[in-house]
DNA sequence: TACCAGGAGAAAA
DNA sequence: TTTTCTCATGGT
């Protein structure tokens, strides 16, 4: 994977997708909140886990940790893994809360706020850097499945490469530059999902990548 | 019916 | 240390 080529990456994807302006949430604790509910989730569900919780008058940090945690897990079932994520959840925003709220988080350098994240229940690194990027501006990237998937079709890192190796590659490339990180997430989740999933639609893709291996989880 | 989705942690090997 | 299993709803 070389610089120029990620760069000629975001430069195709957002010829063909125009700007994303990303994360699709409201405020930074709907980003987090939505971060958890997204885990190996599609966003459809989770947008009707958010509705629920809106609609319950439940989008504050208060009110959300005033929810027993299984009155949590009901509000956000359509999300899936109800259960594990009303306990993550809560783990979170117990975190947020206990430093201060949102706001105060957002004085924190990167790096310790990207620990002190990672010690939380539940919050691996996907789930991390997604707060760092979408709710905080951090330069970071975050490296789903989307991401292993096209690279590994591009041929640009093989399906068993670490995520930190992946994360560090694409941020040397581009920079510490949050926006175009911010971009060019955004760009791969939009291409994957119009052309590799539900159903590959490869003769119509932008990079003319063709999905020669199997539609399986790619890497973990 | 079977498979899959914007992961993470626990258990097993 | 690495691999496998578990969690779960909703769409195709």
């Amino acid at each position: 994977m070389e610089a120029p080529q990620i760069r000629d990456l975001v430069q195709r994807l957002g010829a063909a997708f125009g700007p994303m302006r990303w994360w699709p949430a409201e405020s930074p604790l709907e980003v987090v909140i939505g971060a958890v509910l997204t885990q190996n989730t599609r966003w459809e569900n989770v947008e009707r886990a958010m509705g629920n919780l809106r609609r319950a008058d439940c989008l504050a940090l208060e009110s959300l940790l005033a929810l027993p945690e299984a009155d949590l897990g009901q509000l956000i079932r359509p999300s899936g893994y109800y259960n594990i994520k009303a306990r993550r959840l809560r783990s979170l925003l117990r975190f947020v809360a206990e430093h201060g709220g949102i706001d105060a988080l957002a004085d924190w350098e990167t790096e310790p706020l990207r620990e002190a994240l990672l010690a939380v229940h539940g919050i691996g690194p996907e789930t991390a850097d997604d707060i760092l990027l979408y709710a905080f501006g951090r330069p970071v990237f975050v490296v789903d499945a989307y991401t292993r998937r096209l690279f590994g079709r591009l041929q640009w890192a093989d399906a068993k490469a670490g995520y930190e190796s992946l994360r560090g590659q694409v941020e040397n490339a581009l920079g510490a530059d949050a926006a175009v990180l911010n971009e060019l997430h955004a760009l791969i989740v939009e291409h994957g999902k119009r052309y590799c999933r539900p159903r590959p639609r490869c003769e119509d893709c932008p990079l003319a990548v063709v999905c020669t291996e199997p539609l399986r989880r790619a890497g973990g």
